[in-house]
DNA sequence: GCATATTTGTCCGTATGTATA
DNA sequence: CTATACATACGGACAAATATG
């Protein structure tokens, strides 16, 4: 896609930009360009076209710019301007470390507070969210809604680290599938990659609806391990860099 | 302290603005008063006021406002300001609940790469990064610099967390300490406070050096409950309220 | 409840410094 | 090396929201 192609595309979104917060908004847009992969890697944001494009000042889109690059979608090089993150192999190793003890912690904290009385009531709920999740990845796949699938599976490992019910643990799950999905981009067959993990996905649950925390947390475990190559792999072949 | 004797310390730092971007050396200064606790939580940050103070414009002070906003430090309400973050008793609690899932899952996770092959030479430095935090704290101990002592300790669980070998997960922990400072300033008796666990950061030191991972795991566990225990109770003694 | 003052949100114009063709 | 393009940072302006009397 070329510079003037999503320019156009953006200036189309500005009547959209109506409500609340300009710079939020402005990021809303940004964000959703960047993780639908028509904001590629590598490109870089001009203050000067974007802000035109949406008809926000300069001193707006800079904060936009600031939020996005928090969340690590953006990077910002002083006095050279700002581009959409482009990840390398180590990035992607260092995701599925973050990953391994975040999910695997929720699950055993998760399972430790189950135990214990204190927050009982709430079990059923974040299993029913994690049931959910793996079911709306089924029906997708059903309907060979591929890119859905991907949807879903984010919303089952988002559903299983909620199980250590903490919001900050919730955010930092999100704030790493956000920037999982620029990843996903360079798959070349995603129907596949995602696939191949519904069934994982239902073994997990019903390990966690039998209470068998330990073989839930190897499970995921073994999932990670094997995600992680594959993209690993992915990525070496697509002649990613390593800097 | 009241706010025009802040406002004029901030002005003698306003010399020291001279290199690098200006938005993050302004956001330098700011985090150095805010953990140091000479801006106490709740404190309102008028853009005039501390631009004036700084000399820098309102536009460069609000790229600012938006770094330490995002490192949690300051809290941005739409059309009323920034304030100084003020942590509730859930914000203590869920902060280390995070720092158990982080703490723990980074031993594990070491001592499983510790394990096999590929990453055994940086083991050696990463232990003494441990040890060094350690000796640090039990030094200023000795000279009776308390203030000391809990930078130590922050450096401490730097150095455990580090042992995953993820930028991300330093990077989540360094915030997390940040953050956690604004609650030990509410402590009556930091020095108390942090010396209680000199010899616990000893002992897991040296579980570690035994390679007892899984004892090393059980005594930070330990460490955590009771620290946030005993924080917890500090806070509520402090007639915080919950929301 | 109303009128006023203060402060933030947003935009614009411009000067300066930096990177790159 | 020069020229161009761009980001950084400043100051001023006005509308809108909030706080104050």
């Amino acid at each position: 896609m070329t510079k003037s192609d999503w320019l156009s595309e953006l200036r189309a979104e500005a009547p959209r930009l109506g409500r609340a917060s300009t710079a939020g908004r402005v990021a809303d847009v940004l964000r959703t360009r960047i993780t639908e992969g028509s904001l590629a890697p590598g490109t870089r944001l001009s203050e000067e076209d974007i802000g035109a494009a949406l008809g926000v000042s300069r001193n707006t889109l800079r904060e936009a710019f600031r939020l996005l690059g928090h969340e690590r979608l953006l990077v910002h090089e002083f006095n050279r301007g700002v581009f959409v993150r482009k990840l390398t192999v180590e990035d992607v190793r260092d995701l599925y470390e973050l990953r391994r003890i975040l999910e695997c912690g929720a699950v055993r904290r998760g399972a430790e507070r189950h135990a214990g009385t204190a927050t009982a009531e709430r079990w059923p709920a974040l299993l029913d969210a994690v049931r959910a999740a793996v079911e709306e990845g089924e029906a997708a796949a059903e309907r060979g809604r591929w890119l859905d699938v991907g949807t879903a599976n984010m919303h089952f490992h988002q559903a299983v680290s909620a199980l250590a019910q903490s919001p900050r643990v919730d955010e930092a799950m999100g704030h790493l599938l956000a920037e999982l999905r620029l990843v996903f981009h360079v798959m070349a067959a995603p129907q596949a990659f995602h696939e191949s993990y519904l069934a994982d996905n239902r073994a997990i649950l019903e390990l966690l609806l039998a209470e068998d925390f330990e073989g839930a947390e190897k499970a995921i475990a073994d999932y990670l391990d094997a995600a992680e190559a594959q993209l690993v792999e992915a990525y070496s072949a697509a002649g990613q860099v390593s800097a």
